[in-house]
DNA sequence: ACTTAAACGAGACGGTACGTCGAGTCTTACC
DNA sequence: GGTAAGACTCGACGTACCGTCTCGTTTAAGT
């Protein structure tokens, strides 16, 4: 129980991390980010990531586990504005982030699944955040880290604005939110990935209407 | 130019694929399904490969571009029934696979979903099939491979089941179907690849109930 | 110039003496000689040394060069009685060591490197001065240093005792003290050295009366 | 018993010596010798002689285990003519070497001697004799390789010399010719590893005359 | 006794080399 | 000419120590 940490502890040594050097952890950062774009993920080494940021290899071994791992804190750390799939509305300043809620939940859906639409053509999201996909599906650990700490953010406000339309009465009660926040998400995500179709805004806007409207005639 | 087949053959020899040798093509494919299985796919290596089907490397080589392509066909290959992402219907020898018609789309989706979460959650599928697809997501071209002979029939079906339904009049003339597939396929696959909660049969109940029956109120 | 020390300060900040911790530097120097008997000399690291003695990296580079030097200090004060080569005769308290005399050069030569062998076969005097002597074949600062304070001393006082017979009468003016010296030292060296034969009490007379009487029959 | 070749073979897959490429052994064997000269025995390194012979690590760790095996074969097959601690004499083409014999023993030795301390004198001879002894007195396994390949042949020579001397009745049957061997031998090794004085005809000359003549007055 | 600067323990840092692994190519002997 | 075997060059791995550089914390000299 309490134990668990000491022993964590006991198998090597755990670092200090009050003495950890920012400017090294900064530049680490930036170098991995600046390599994946120059190079792609497969061929992005450790040892070029030291170079690059003028660091020795031990001070990566130090603080992570993984190039995964590096690229994992880059990208999330990215401009001191990590983000989710989903970009987030306004983030008024201070305030929890939430999605736009005009009370048309078809076209707030539209503007936000587009936003995302766009932020994955983006080659500076595309890159490390396919990179990473690649790497949690093969590494159960990762994947975990990648998803609760990328992903899930987004998912959840869009959970949060379909019950708010639910309270709205504008969703039926039988309908679970979680499920159709996959529905619309995973489609994207499917064609992001899998590269089966091009990814544009009237592909967003189809997956919406068909989600919501539903597919048997009435 | 007829240099053109010369240009070709000058860049690398092609190997004459009359004489190749069956015995070793069907180790190096058995060898790779078994060795993913006990070491997972990052520490899988062609070495490996070639040791355990009693092969020289250069056979590997000569006749696949990377591991990733070995695994391809081997997975492919498997049992000479090659399987796409959702599992054919009844493949009454020699005539085309089709998925089951009973006129009731909404229990012939389900029926199928549920097949496709069952494989999804054998290792024997599991391991090879997203371990082609993280692969794919960093390299296009083995993407779009993985995509075209594992995917695609899968999703072929499935469109055509729904094109079916579509001329029986039980889904509008609005409704795209290619839409409809993504619409129910990208959920489960979703789940599937980024765990992000279980993958049972009750989930693809509810991806097809949500998504054919729409989610605003009418 | 006034500025020569200052010189030297400006190079590398000469550390005060005067505060120097005695009981890191009694530490640091027990535990080289603790752990070139447990791992050997090329597998002695000064991290090791400094963690044996519950002391920082620093402090030993402060005080010393190398882990060579670190050594030889170790050795040099080796329970506060620095031996050379050879053992010393009685060292009256206060008085300046001497070989012992008693008028047969033969004996005492004999009791001299017997002793000396003894020492040689002894791991406390071996794996250090072994590992001096062949980091100074290499390291020529290093190794007249350790000439200097470790085998000049016992040399320097065989090389008396031979003047001593030489006053006496025993040894022909045409005879160099010096070249004896080294002609009884040498072979004793080489097989502790080389291990090219057991190096016994019994070589050790064989050497003396060999070097002694001459080898051409007279 | 007969496994025990076996066993050590078992270890860890014996290369294929057959296999060899002649190319890389002599590229690697000449860095080497190259490589001790810029920069001394402390400061090569596997990676630069790997380097300066335009060879891959693992081709030098896969034939020898440490720098210093390297750098004995590197000496030993200099120009195909390895050479002993003391030179060879004459080397009538064909027959054994033998070292002169002229009938007068002093005149013979003193000729040797001098080879040998011009030998130890010449760089070329001493950086890497010199670094092979160093390691081989801290490293008992190649250390003995060492005496067995460079300095046993020379050794044994000297030890035929003076026994064709005392066959011939020069020097009396109650001397050891093994004694006498490291009698010359060991003074010139102790001045030319300890550099205690400087190694010249004059004193091999002297150790020659101190040692055949004796020490005691007649 | 109080101040204060240097030595101290600790250990993170930028590096170099280690010895190993596997990639992909090349060579040899066999069929 | 395809194959099994495996040696080759090459690049990266993850580790071990190097020697330097902060960090607080003693600690001993000089006020």
């Amino acid at each position: 129980m309490a134990d668990k940490a000491a022993d964590k502890a006991a198998e090597k040594a755990a670092p200090d991390s009050a003495r950890r050097s920012e400017r090294a952890r900064r530049a680490i950062l930036d170098a991995a980010l600046e390599l994946i774009g120059e190079m792609g993920y497969p061929r992005l080494t450790i040892e070029a990531i030291a170079a690059r940021a003028g660091v020795g290899k031990q001070t990566i071994y130090r603080w992570w586990p993984s190039k995964a791992a590096v690229l994992l804190d880059a990208f999330t750390a990215q401009g001191e504005t990590p983000q989710g799939e989903t970009p987030q509305g306004e983030t008024p300043e201070g305030g929890e982030p939430a999605l736009p809620d005009t009370g048309d939940l078809e076209a707030d859906l539209k503007l936000v699944l587009r936003g995302a639409v766009d932020q994955m053509n983006a080659p500076a999201y595309d890159l490390p955040a396919r990179a990473l996909t690649a790497e949690g599906l093969v590494n159960p650990e990762l994947g975990a880290h990648f998803v609760a700490r990328v992903l899930e953010p987004g998912l959840r406000l869009l959970a949060e604005r379909l019950r708010a339309a639910q309270d709205a009465g504008q969703i039926g009660r039988d309908v679970d939110p979680d499920v159709v926040v996959e529905l619309v998400c995973g489609p994207l995500t499917h064609r992001w990935l899998l590269r089966t179709h091009p990814l544009s805004h009237d592909y967003a806007d189809a997956v919406v209407d068909t989600a919501l409207r539903g597919i048997l005639k009435k």
